[in-house]
DNA sequence: AATGAATGAGTCTTCATTCAT
DNA sequence: TATGAATGAAGACTCATTCAT
């Protein structure tokens, strides 16, 4: 009964935060905006967490643990590569980019508390992991060495998720559906697959 | 009659400014900061500039015009589409990522005033221009609509000058090196050139 | 389960802040001088005020209305008119005009804050309220129609203050007791009574 | 030549910080206001006036003294006190209502440069003197020693600047023309003349 | 004399964090 | 544990006045 009134407590702080961060950053955002936006006492907030900058921390690694696990559970049931391939885009990146208060807070001011690297390293290698059990009969992406793909990774990566950000601020004139249909498009290419 | 401006102390707060910006962040540098940095007085920080948004501003805007106009001045040196291409990958892309505090404030905290959206707009249309009068053989890229085409250009701008930032910043185990390569390749493949 | 707010603490602002604004007026008061007058840290003041406004505000707000009660108070308990103008005269004004300080800031520099217009049209309808029933058998006073009455109690008013602060700040030759002295006698003459 | 550029500057300076002073309050008011509002470069100011307190000194006693001044011009133009006693009515003191921004600045911030008791005792001293003359067979106002009435002539005096004053600023739903329109009233009736 | 950039002490206010209750 | 008042260093910015030119 008492964790569990905790557990709320702490996930209002989340929540609230979360979304706080990521409408006006980390910096424009004061532990009072937070009470008041959970209603709770100031000395909550530290019973929670030692700082504010704890609370940005876990929102993101929380947040992409979530996201982790979900895809290591859908790529654990498929094992044909092409079909994990399949799952990666058509599960868990849409997923990813419906996050939109995660990607802004991972990508924005706090960043240094933010540990993106990690977030790209893992991601990237699990999918050459995936890729390299992949055999195309054209070149094209395969014809890059590992060091290459890997950047390629990072850059489509990065460039996904900063796009969306944007994307969603801003007027570019491009959808969230865009961005996801160039990029099953240019992995279709790349590995010459049909998803 | 009086003391004119100054535009070495102009110069000399932008310098700074830009420098700490890059390191700390725009929140996390003080005024004081720039102040200890330059030697200047706190007023005179204000007879150059109206206030700490305004110099971001100015880095970001005249850092930016600067190498948007040494592009044009380039772009305009060769008429040849490909040629043009080359210019673009080997002369301005690499210039661009070499000011790497440049990128780093545009890309981060101070987002908001640094209006990365009318950046990326820019330099896709310009490349977009070019690359609609290269027929390549090959479909590849082509095939993609113009919304496809600004979609990936997009994609690749952020993702490009986002990877260069945390490549620097963390170890990826990736380089600017890396970064340029498999851009160019990217395009050599799409538009099917070889540049 | 924390500390409450402290009575005493806003009250000590409030006491220093009127001896100051009193003495050296509003916009020569500043933050630090009441926190040294105080002892209280900085954040202490914005923890009872938002914020240097609101001090004067509250000052002159409180001051009034504390007057004011204690004027009606007395009123009520005496019924004849003649009565009430003499619990005006002798218990009301000379306490009014004890309170160097409320009429100083009541008067001065931030007048904005000070609403003394309010503090005006209020009196004024108070003892208008009384006269009224007061009938003289001389013409005088009530020869005047309602707005030149009201004109005239608003002169004496303003007048009695303004006389008070400066009397009392420069030697002008005469004091508080020939103010009063001189009050009392016009309305005796005005309305033919004897106090 | 050169003097009369001078002095146009000089009063270009009065009459924009006369304005300012009485619209926004002198500490309200910055030099920069007043270099906008003339156009000239702060310099300018500081070669006409040691500071700014010495410009409220100056417009404050230049317009005193030229009101002074024709009060007693006219009042030695005519030699009969009653007609002395229209003249202040009819003329002074009407021309000194209107100059709202005086009044402001005489009796608002400033006031410690502003030396109101002053004006205040000379206005005083001048009046008297032509009372003294006037013998009502009335009693009423004679009644009263000469320290009362210069106490009265002080109340009315300054009570009625500052319901001019605030009059203007707030809706008291009485004019400068009920106000001396009261004051008239309360001579003749004092004095037992017909104005 | 004229100019306006230079100056830096001083202004109000904020806010993450602590800690008495 | 829960609370929210207390804290005070730090923040951005202002502005009267000076003085180099």
């Amino acid at each position: 009964m008492a964790r569990s009134k905790d557990e709320s407590k702490r996930s209002a702080i989340l929540q609230s935060s979360k979304k706080l961060f990521a409408q006006k950053g980390f910096f424009n955002t004061s532990i009072a905006d937070i009470t008041s936006a959970t209603g709770l006492p100031t000395g909550s907030i530290y019973t929670y967490f030692t700082n504010k900058e704890e609370i940005v921390r876990v929102i993101v690694d929380e947040g992409w643990s979530d996201m982790r696990e979900r895809l290591e559970v859908s790529l654990r049931a498929v094992q044909n590569p092409k079909e994990q391939l399949r799952v990666l885009i058509d599960d868990f990146i849409p997923e990813l980019l419906k996050d939109f208060e995660l990607i802004n807070i991972l990508l924005s001011e706090a960043i240094d508390y933010t540990k993106i690297e990690e977030k790209v390293e893992q991601l990237t290698e699990m999918i050459l992991a995936i890729l390299k059990d992949i055999s195309p009969e054209k070149k094209t992406f395969h014809a890059l060495d590992k060091r290459a793909m890997k950047t390629g990774l990072i850059v489509y990566f990065l460039g996904v998720l900063n796009a969306v950000k944007i994307s969603r601020e801003a007027s570019l004139g491009i959808s969230v559906d865009d961005i996801t249909g160039f990029l099953r498009q240019s992995i279709e290419n790349a590995m010459d697959v049909e998803l």
